[in-house]
DNA sequence: GTAAAAAAAGCTGTTTTCACCCTATACTAA
DNA sequence: TTAGTATAGGGTGAAAACAGCTTTTTTTAC
């Protein structure tokens, strides 16, 4: 069985780790390098010199444009490559934030070479490549992402339904109107609610219920 | 080389599955099923009666007390023990509600035996088991969870930008600050969107942008 | 280089929102 | 009974938001 070989580009500015990075690739016969870039500026530069590469290797400390940067660029102008991330860092931060920036998958560059070309071919197929160090952290990050999110919020049906008018273009005086109540009942409303979600305007209030699934728009 | 078998529980309100699997499981001469329990309030009556489980299947949908409800509350009051989601659903809400409300992992009802014993076993002692129908869910969500960067509407970028701050607690001043620029050039930009969207108030301004997914909270 | 256009900043009001005081009623529980 | 608490209503002053119009600066086009 014959496969396409996978055409990359390597984005990096150490530049005997990205043309060794290259040559070892290359000798695997199943993957072909483009071309390589400095960073993030020089990527885009050398971008329409080329056929369009199916994979982007690409480093996160970079000058100029660094990793992250560079990444949002590719899935805003050209969604269809698949960036994966090859870094020296294995903490959550630069790993979470690739992933945010739309990279599909996260190697080290401690990687040993042959598990570097499955994980390009797995995202040249799947568009994504999960691994062991990644997905713990995705998870962790999902579940820590939530914080004030499991505090459910005792509303009264009055509060509730002054809540639901407030996501609104009306002034208090309207909403007070609409529910039959003096305006300075209104206002113990907003006082109540300001104190239970901990925020000071209107707006931050309206943010706050649509978070917690109060309301629906 | 002899390892200790791992102490489950199960919650599932399905009684024929639940024993059959507890039998199941049995066998493997590597699990030990403490005690089986129809949904999350019959699981809280049953604990404090057997050994603390290293794990807990759990299912989703459930009378009374439901698995994600289960799952918050084993994770406040028993951070130990592990929670394995198992369930029919491979949509993308059930799975990631479940990882959130903290399980460790997710299992679909419809896996091989064997492959729910690496499950149990890989939870036990790691304390999260990622297969391949999760981690792709769990990479797309942290991708999708932040910005919707279309600009259909004719909004420049600083408009953009101005909307997203909009949509918080904070003060037209603060958002100048953070803009770096004047609150007389923001009063500018929020005459404009009002004008865009028809809107008279901040309030209203934020539901449009939200309704019209400019903007993702 | 200059004129037009767009963006940024300024000025002056009015209205709305917000914060903090307060009173009255009615229901509940020690 | 009396204290506590939830709900409705009241008043004032300050801050923020809103509205409309003018001027300066920057960008862009010719």
């Amino acid at each position: 069985m014959h496969t396409e070989k996978v055409n990359i580009a390597i984005v990096d500015d150490h530049t005997l780790f990205r043309q060794g990075l290259a040559h070892l690739l290359t000798e695997s016969n199943e993957i072909n390098v483009l071309f390589d870039a400095d960073n993030g500026a020089d990527m885009i530069k050398k971008l329409p010199l080329y056929p369009l590469p199916d994979v982007i290797l690409m480093d996160i400390t970079m000058p100029v444009m660094d990793g992250y940067e560079s990444t949002k660029w590719i899935k805003a102008n050209h969604p269809g490559i698949n960036v994966l991330a090859l870094s020296m860092f294995e903490e959550d931060k630069p790993i979470i934030g690739m992933l945010k920036s739309g990279a599909g998958g996260y190697m080290l560059k401690q990687s040993k070479a042959g598990d570097l070309v499955s994980a390009i071919k797995g995202i040249a197929k799947q568009s994504i490549y999960i691994n062991e160090l990644v997905s713990g952290k995705l998870l962790r990050n999902i579940q820590n992402n939530q914080p004030a999110k499991n505090t459910p919020i005792g509303l009264n049906p009055n509060e509730l339904k002054f809540l639901e008018l407030c996501c609104s273009d009306l002034t208090y005086k309207q909403i007070a109107d609409m529910m039959n109540l003096s305006p300075h009942t209104i206002d113990n409303y907003r006082e109540a609610l300001f104190q239970k979600f901990e925020v000071k305007s209107r707006t931050g209030l309206v943010i706050s219920a649509l978070k917690n699934e109060l309301i629906k728009i």
